[in-house]
DNA sequence: AACACTTGCTTCGACTTCGAACCAGCGCTA
DNA sequence: TAGCGCTGGTTCGAAGTCGAAGCAAGTGTT
């Protein structure tokens, strides 16, 4: 039998337990506040966020967006095909590479990322930011950044079930 | 039409997108690992860690389950009914309140509780804290932790729904 | 004691989410 | 250019999650 290795330090158990719960509770805050305000399920806004927001071009391939996201690609299928139903976003194939789609914003999609942002960034600051400094802020943000990358140089999400063929 | 509130700084912004990220990523990866070694999802060990290392008695009621680890009441019987049929806990009327349930881990939830724990402990380490400086982790663990406060403070999720009624 | 209100849990239906299986286009090598 | 593996997306079925509605037991009011 190999070694247990040495249980958490109360000090690490306090951090992960803080961490996981702080970002269940505040996810569930913002979901509800887009839900009244937009209709938007935190990972509905979370894509037209990104495509809105983040990039220049106001699209991006579907794999992308589901690496970006934390989401499977079945997943993002499925969203995609919601958020196109209701006009935020259309659906077309690459011209550079048949296989690949590119999701694109419409103006639709935009105007109501601007709808609800305010009111997000509201809660945001109310549940998460309120009990904080303004360096216990930075000071949050520098932590975590580097364990972001951290995490992310694992293999992203969306391709995981396939890399497990022998 | 109202001021629209200031937008969220840079640095705010950094700290909410890594926590949420680093939250989700980690989630995932502890899951895998839990699925792998003990067949249980990341809900299931929560209520059984709680279970067996958080309560003195090994047993809570339904409803302060379902707070404490952020989870719907109907979720919970689901739940507490597929951990029941694997003989992992056991659900019996409380004495004092005939409409309360008790769960209670049994010897078999405890076992597997140990024997996944350690892998468990190795993710959180590699995953989370191995980028981080013991004196980070502390002061990670020192900066969530009132906000934990803060949020909790605001209704227990089980409830929610209820009190919407006029 | 009878009434209404609240609380604890379960049942139900609708919606998400995931992974496995699948098809189709790309790229490499022979 | 034929073949083979790889990658991008979708489809499908199984499982998880939630809120609304419902039932039973406690609490309080008159």
């Amino acid at each position: 039998m190999p070694d247990t290795p040495p249980p958490l330090a109360p000090v690490e158990l306090g951090a992960y337990f803080s961490l996981m719960e702080v970002a269940g509770l505040l996810r569930h805050a913002v979901e509800q506040q887009l839900r009244e305000e937009g209709d938007l399920s935190y990972v509905q806004f979370q894509l037209l966020a990104r495509l809105a927001l983040d990039s220049p071009s106001g699209s991006e391939r579907m794999t992308d967006l589901a690496d970006g996201v934390v989401y499977s690609r079945s997943g993002l299928t499925y969203q995609a095909g919601l958020l196109e139903k209701a006009g935020l976003v259309e659906r077309a194939p690459s011209p550079d590479d048949e296989r690949s789609v590119t999701v694109m914003v419409t103006a639709a999609g935009r105007a109501l990322i601007e709808r609800v942002l305010p009111g997000h960034v509201e809660v945001v600051r109310h549940q998460l930011f309120a009990p904080l400094s303004e360096a216990g802020t930075r000071a949050l943000g520098e932590l975590l950044s580097p364990v972001r990358e951290h995490m992310r140089a694992a293999p992203p999400r969306s391709a995981g079930a396939r890399r497990r063929r022998r």
